[in-house]
DNA sequence: TATTGACATATTGTAGGACAATGGGTCAAT
DNA sequence: ATTGACCCATTGTCCTACAATATGTCAATA
């Protein structure tokens, strides 16, 4: 009988991936910032001494992570990531494992109400007259259920932008394309255009008054209203969300 | 003067781009399940109408959000994404961001005790007998700063993972990478085992006995504890965080 | 002077071919 | 049941090539 010793299985990572990682680093330490140019890919490849191919497959690991881009259809730049760029990773993972719709409501019953606590601290007189504008479009768009949506969903973002906690802005931005677009079979249903209205300006007034425990409880209450919405609507709590804003522009 | 009209710049996207968002496309809907394996890439290749090159470079793009991998070095499959893989693009941008210790803070105070709270109704035998054994293990490091603090990150991951909420565990993904890992500086100057501890047990309690309440209150004394340390230590509150755990294994 | 056109140049996007390294399979030898 | 020898398919990497696109220059023109 063989000694009883397990060998770790050794990962030797292939070339692409290991250049990848070590530009990653390179950004991540600071020596690289948002905004500075790369060399061009032939240049890059010299330096790594792997092919442009290899290198391009490197390029496309980080691509994804929105850490890096092209500026005008050429020279490479490292880019600051966009909250929308790195949501859609974590929203294609959300809807692979088939979160349902009560576990997003969950996260959202942590984090709406906190953003609108939060944003009576820190929201800035840009912020405020963004949410007023919204405000009022969403008074004239009460019965267009798909403009409705869209100002509803803008409301939220607004006051999580108003927070300025980028780590907020990210943690929920799976809301954004997971939650409140399937809330649009609720509107559609139920209509509860005036319901919403009274909502939002509360949390506004709340925000502008600078009352965070008003902002707290006027955003919780909101979504609860979410949740009664799609139970009443009978419209599937405790179902997988799907992915109603797959639209592909191409093809 | 010319007629004020702006056209809207036109984007073309690349092959690559087209290939990877139709393969993702693909696995969204369902049609491709995970554990699936798909042909080889030249087979695929051929199917798209492209080169290996072109391929190759649309897997890449894949290949980052975790959706597809490799089996044993060979085939192409299409795989559940983890958790872990996800959150590390979450945390590079987060980085980029210069997100402070006080921003992830407040996210912590939004999920976890959250957490704490499903994990009351959701939590399995198994469940509680993993947290247990953390506790235990976590009573006989206490003054062991490098292991308590893994199995302090350890017990705040149990939780969430309780919860049995995927949405909850992504979105709170990056604490692990970020904020748990600075709060590493904290144990060194305090020595706060015992009164982690104390939480810690303050929360299986609850989560064993059902009491929503009492799990999320103490978790919350729990997270501003953490505040606490930070401040006390004068550990920079308001400071980026920056990646210690960026331990890059080769090179 | 400011716009247009013509041209040279650099770089990307894509193709196609080549080959070593590796993992999987088969089959015979032990 | 394990080892060794062999073949084969596939990946990782390299190389070369070329069309499409963007940059830069400079002369021609209104």
């Amino acid at each position: 009988m063989p000694a009883n010793h397990n060998f770790s299985k050794l990962a030797r990572q292939p070339a692409y991936r290991a250049v990848s990682e070590k530009i990653r680093q390179v950004i991540l330490s600071g020596e690289l910032q948002a905004g500075d140019m790369l060399p061009t890919e032939l240049e890059l490849a010299d330096q790594f001494g792997v092919t442009r191919s290899t290198l391009r497959e490197a390029i496309r690991l980080l691509e994804d992570s929105g850490i890096i881009g092209r500026t005008d259809r050429k020279r490479l730049v490292v880019t600051l990531p966009q909250t929308a760029t790195i949501g859609r990773s974590v929203s294609s993972a959300m809807l692979m494992h088939r979160v349902t719709f009560e576990e997003l409501w969950q996260v959202a019953m942590g984090l709406e109400p906190l953003a609108g606590k939060l944003a009576c601290a820190s929201a800035t007189a840009d912020d405020k007259q963004r949410l007023a504008a919204n405000l009022q479009l969403t008074a004239t768009v009460l019965d267009d259920h798909k403009r409705l949506l869209e100002a509803e969903i803008e409301f939220h973002n607004l006051v999580a932008s108003a927070t300025h906690n980028y780590a907020l802005l990210q943690a929920r931005a799976p809301l954004n394309d997971l939650f409140y677009p399937a809330w649009g079979a609720v509107i559609r249903a139920l209509s509860p255009g005036q319901r919403i209205l009274v909502a939002h300006q509360k949390v506004f007034d709340a925000i502008c008054n600078n009352q965070p425990k008003e902002a707290e409880r006027w955003m919780e209450k909101h979504m609860i209203d979410f949740r009664r919405g799609i139970e009443m609507g009978n419209l599937g709590f405790h179902q997988p969300v799907t992915s109603a804003a797959n639209s592909d522009p191409q093809n």
